[in-house]
RNA sequence: GCCGGGGUGGUGGAAUGGAAUACACGGAUGACUCAAAAUCAUUUGCCUGAGAGGGCAUGCGGGUUCGACUCCCGUCCCCGGCACCA
């Protein structure tokens, strides 16, 4: 394009780029989006929100990467920059804030390639990312902004891992206390210690294994995943299915070593119940109900016919006990060796010793073979089941049946007690190995007639004495009745979910607040030693070794800081020395509290002011949980960071440091912005950005490429960055663009060339309010025509209930709608113009703060009141009936509202009289409004 | 295997059980221009027809209904989650 031909006065990618830094510079210099809180350093009674409804909109915030942003990545923060600013606009004291989530990984592995210090690194990133949102005019209160690397913030993530270390979870009450109420309970004898010890004869440190044991955050030695290749370990989300790490897929180990764990088991039931009153989107509420995996069900004690130990199991299925014709064993249980008999008992079949001469060496042989493999073995082996008989035999409480006892990895060591009974009647698995180890099978529920297999469905209870006959539910709660009756099982509940394995062998993480003394037991520091500050290190790389060396030892970098570790301290006993924690805290745990910070973001004396987490977050009523208004971010944190800042959240709740006892209310999952990536015949990736598209196929220079979708990425070449499009169209169009593309929470395609479109609509808009030639302010003070009138005040009414409901895509095309309505007339009346500069603005804050101060209006547009449509004039002049002859339209009546329907019959029934070809109308159906449909 | 979500023009998508394809991209034609770009205007689901019109279309097959993209049953395909959880 040749500058001199186009208009002087157009809006252009060059006019944006003068518009839009003066724009948001007038923001920074006004700090025209800061929100006033009721109390304390943020209050301001002067504000034009101050005493407004509140509302508090928030995004997940981002990892600082060293690639900087792309295309994809700020689409959930314009959609919640254009719905706050509406919100704003339309009465409301909006907060939306946003921080950085800097601790993690890649800071630390590019400062080991590299040498650079990863805070470094990780400031150079986070300003970046400040100038890259900045540019897009997103409107933050920047007062409020931090990251989770600040010493003033991670003093108070430090904070709260003193609160979870320093309480216990009351089962009587489903909610943490504080610990020092257990130790009164042990100290005044109104509570027993767990096996039974009179508290007063214990030694100081008998004491505190005792209290340490109760612990939400303590250290367990336990099988957990050992990554060597990253050097660290993993808590179970962070595992992919195949036993892989999920950052950098090295395999993963389970090794036992002593590590920092929190008890986020203990908040099962509460975790899953809650998510009943939480608007999530569904599928996320799912995940999180199937990782926490709760069933319910009984534990029944089965005790052996020949040796001391009862073997408990649990079971959901407590109704089939009578079809309970063996018993199976992880090979990892601790019973094992204890039941093992020394010989085969009389008549043991071959089938089931593995060629084995005595039991003890059959299991032996089974578990090393099933030690030594892998996670992912396990699952490829497409689930054959194998086993050996143990020798020994147990008793079915119910009916006094001698059953045998198996040992076999189908059970998993992990789950419920990690032994079953089998009942292959009704469960699949047990139906398998019954097969294959030629088991007795007893159907205790009748399946329908020619049911083949397990049936694991509902029916009458069969073969169960007093059962028989009773649904599965009677049958279940009857059964369990009987066995608490007679001492042999109770209800009960087990979970999926594992405690969170919370400590990794990291630098680049918080420090925990904790040291040893001489009896190597932990010790929280107490608040006035917050922050621990990270030591500065020579070397921050964590000891990494060959991916598949099992046997390697975790090693920590922070050991490496003896003058750190080795450290005197008086914890009110007098100076003494004590050792570090030399661990850190997984990357989840900065953003497992941080809306609560953005609150009250300076406050030295508390994680958040009382007062200003009520006015935020605080329920609404009785029942409702409170929390964030609307939080916005991907699915992929369904539950790995959304179940930990739940969990986190409802202890500070119990501990009554706020009052919300859900951290977000409502849940928005934004889609994600994909691109097309091209392969030429050799499967190389080219530049997407030089393909070019000839009738349906695809070329990169004469060679013809391959098109496939996916993510955007460095590694695809495909990457589209919002400075490029900003530089090409401006931030207004980019962002009209993507919110206009499809709906907030549907993945699309990136299509540069389809941009302009937006652009377009943006000039259009420009083009009503200011002369292309001349630059002079072109609108009129007459009257639109009543039909334009109409129009736009659809379009007010429309876009006003699009925008509560996020479909900020149909709301664009109702503005251009309107601009489309408004191009042709022969004048621009100010009566139309301007309260689609106001709707406009929200999506184009730029161009609309521009247009409106050229319309005459002083400061910033907003705290303008969003346009209200005129409901005398959502009333059409006049109703076009369509009318149908058979379901197929035929022509069409034009009536004035309120027409009689006789009327209305008689005048559909006279303009389709030649598609009924004198045909009497059998029925004919008035749609007020609507239609009418007529059949023949 | 189990559990979710989704299949609408060449493309992204729109449609409280009531005119399928709004809005945009792309395409076509025209105006302006020496020309091109930009802009503006017209047009654009498919088939058929000179045209008026007619027929067919919301993955596929049924059903409910005066009327179905929308509700129900079955089926295929795509995407996501979980995966021996007793």
């Amino acid at each position: 394009m040749s500058e001199s031909d186009t208009p002087a006065f157009r809006y252009t990618a060059a006019k944006a780029g003068e518009i839009e830094p003066r724009w948001q510079a007038y923001w920074a210099e006004n700090g025209t989006f800061d929100a006033p809180n009721p109390t304390g350093e943020l209050a301001d009674p002067t504000h034009p929100r101050a005493g407004a409804p509140k509302l508090y909109v928030h995004d997940m915030f981002p990892y600082p990467s060293g690639a900087g942003l792309h295309v994809g990545h700020p689409l959930g923060y314009i959609g919640t920059d254009c719905y706050t600013r509406y919100k704003r606009m339309a009465g409301f004291n909006v907060l939306h804030p946003m921080g950085f989530d800097a601790f993690g990984l890649p800071a630390e592995q590019y400062a080991v390639q590299t040498g650079t210090h990863p805070r470094t690194t990780t400031e150079a990133n986070v300003e970046r990312y400040r100038d890259q949102l900045r540019r897009l005019g997103l409107a933050y209160d920047d007062r409020r902004t931090f990251a989770t690397t600040d010493p003033d913030y991670y003093r108070w993530t430090q904070w709260i891992f003193l609160q979870i270390f320093n309480s216990w979870f009351d089962p009587s009450v489903r909610k943490a206390r504080p610990i020092d109420e257990l130790i009164a309970g042990f100290e005044n004898g109104s509570r027993p210690t767990p096996d039974g010890r009179a508290w007063a004869g214990l030694s100081p440190i008998e004491r505190r294994e005792i209290v340490d044991g109760y612990r939400l955050a303590y250290i367990s030695e336990a099988p957990v995943n050992w990554c060597p290749g990253l050097g660290t370990v993993l808590a179970n989300e962070e595992v992919t299915p195949d036993g892989r790490s999920e950052r950098g897929n090295f395999p993963v180990f389970q090794r036992n070593l002593k590590q920092w764990m929190m008890r986020i088991t203990e908040y099962g039931d509460r975790l899953v119940e809650d998510l009943d009153v939480l608007n999530w989107p569904e599928p996320v509420k799912l995940m999180q109900r199937n990782w926490i995996g709760r069933s319910r069900g009984a534990h029944v004690e089965f005790p052996m016919d020949a040796v001391e130990p009862v073997i408990s199991v649990f079971t959901t299925r407590p109704d089939t006990l009578f079809g309970a014709t063996y018993m199976v064993l992880a090979p990892e249980h601790t019973l094992v060796d204890a039941i093992v008999p020394a010989q085969w008992p009389e008549g043991t079949r071959p089938a089931w010793t593995g060629g084995h001469a005595t039991p003890a060496e059959a299991v032996a042989a089974y578990r090393a073979q099933a030690a030594g493999k892998t996670e992912a073995e396990r699952t490829a082996e497409a689930r054959v089941k194998t086993g050996v008989f143990t020798g020994a035999y147990a008793i079915n409480p119910v009916n006094g049946d001698r059953i045998p006892v198996f040992v076999a990895d189908y059970v998993l060591a992990g789950y419920g007690t990690g032994a079953i009974m089998a009942v292959p009647g009704q469960d699949a698995r047990d139906w398998e190995f019954a097969e294959i180890f030629d088991l007795p099978i007893i159907r205790t529920v009748q399946p329908p007639d020619g049911f083949e297999g397990a049936y694991v469905g509902e029916g009458p209870a069969i073969n169960s004495d007093w059962l028989n006959g009773m649904g599965v539910a009677d049958a279940k709660a009857s059964m369990i009745s009987w066995l608490e009756e007679h001492g042999h099982g109770r209800g009960a509940t087990t979970f999926r979910l594992r405690d969170w394995l919370f400590s990794r062998q990291r630098y680049w993480g918080e420090p925990f607040p904790i040291v040893y003394d001489e009896t190597g037991l932990p010790i929280g520091l107490p608040d006035s030693m917050l922050p621990v500050v990270l030591p500065d290190v020579e070397d921050f790389s964590p000891r990494t070794f060959d991916p598949d060396d099992a046997d390697s030892e975790p090693e920590t970098p922070l050991s490496r800081a003896k003058e750190w570790v080795e450290v005197e301290l008086d914890l009110g006993d007098g100076p003494k020395r004590y050792t570090r924690e030399t661990n850190t805290m997984p990357q989840w745990a900065g953003s497992c509290w941080y809306e609560l910070r953005y609150l009250d973001p300076h406050n030295d004396k508390a994680l958040v002011d009382s007062e200003n987490e009520a006015y935020w977050m605080g329920p609404k009523g009785p029942g409702d949980c409170g929390g964030v208004d609307l939080y916005v971010g991907g699915v992929e944190h369904a539950v790995l960071h959304l179940l930990y800042a739940r969990f986190w959240h409802k202890v500070l709740y119990d501990l009554g440091y706020i009052s919300s006892f859900e951290p977000f209310r409502t849940l928005f999952n934004q889609g994600y912005i994909q691109a097309y990536a091209y392969r030429d015949a050799r499967g190389f990736v080219v530049p997407a950005d030089e393909v070019v598209d000839r009738d349906g196929r695809w070329y990169y220079g004469d060679q013809e490429v391959q098109r496939e979708y996916g993510k955007i990425g460095k590694s695809l070449k495909n990457v589209v960055t919002p400075d490029e499009m900003i530089d090409q169209y401006g931030a207004d169009t980019f962002r009209v663009y993507e919110m206009a593309m499809g709906p907030l929470d549907v993945s699309r395609p990136w299509e540069t060339r389809a941009v302009v479109g937006s652009q377009r609509f943006l000039q259009r808009v420009w083009r009503l309010v200011v002369d292309e030639e001349t630059g002079a302010v072109r609108v009129t003070d007459e009257p639109l025509p009543l039909e334009v009138r109409r129009l736009l005040h659809r379009v007010i009414d429309g876009v006003r209930v699009d925008m509560d409901e996020l479909r900020f895509n149909t709301a664009i095309a109702k503005l251009i709608e309107l601009t489309n309505a408004l191009t042709p007339l022969p004048t621009v009346s100010r009566e139309a113009v301007e309260p689609l500069v106001l709707m406009a603005s929200p999506f184009a804050p730029h161009l609309g703060e521009e247009l409106w101060r050229k319309l005459g209006h002083e400061g910033s547009l907003a705290y303008v009141g969003f346009p209200v449509a005129d409901p005398a004039l959502l009333v059409a002049e006049s109703i076009t009936y369509p009318v149908q002859v058979n379901g197929k339209v035929r022509g069409r009546i034009e009536v004035v509202p309120d027409t009689a329907e006789d009327e209305v019959r008689a005048a559909a029934l006279a303009a389709v009289t030649e598609a009924l070809s004198g045909r009497d109308p059998k029925k004919v159906i008035v749609v007020p409004g609507r239609l009418v449909s007529v059949v023949v």
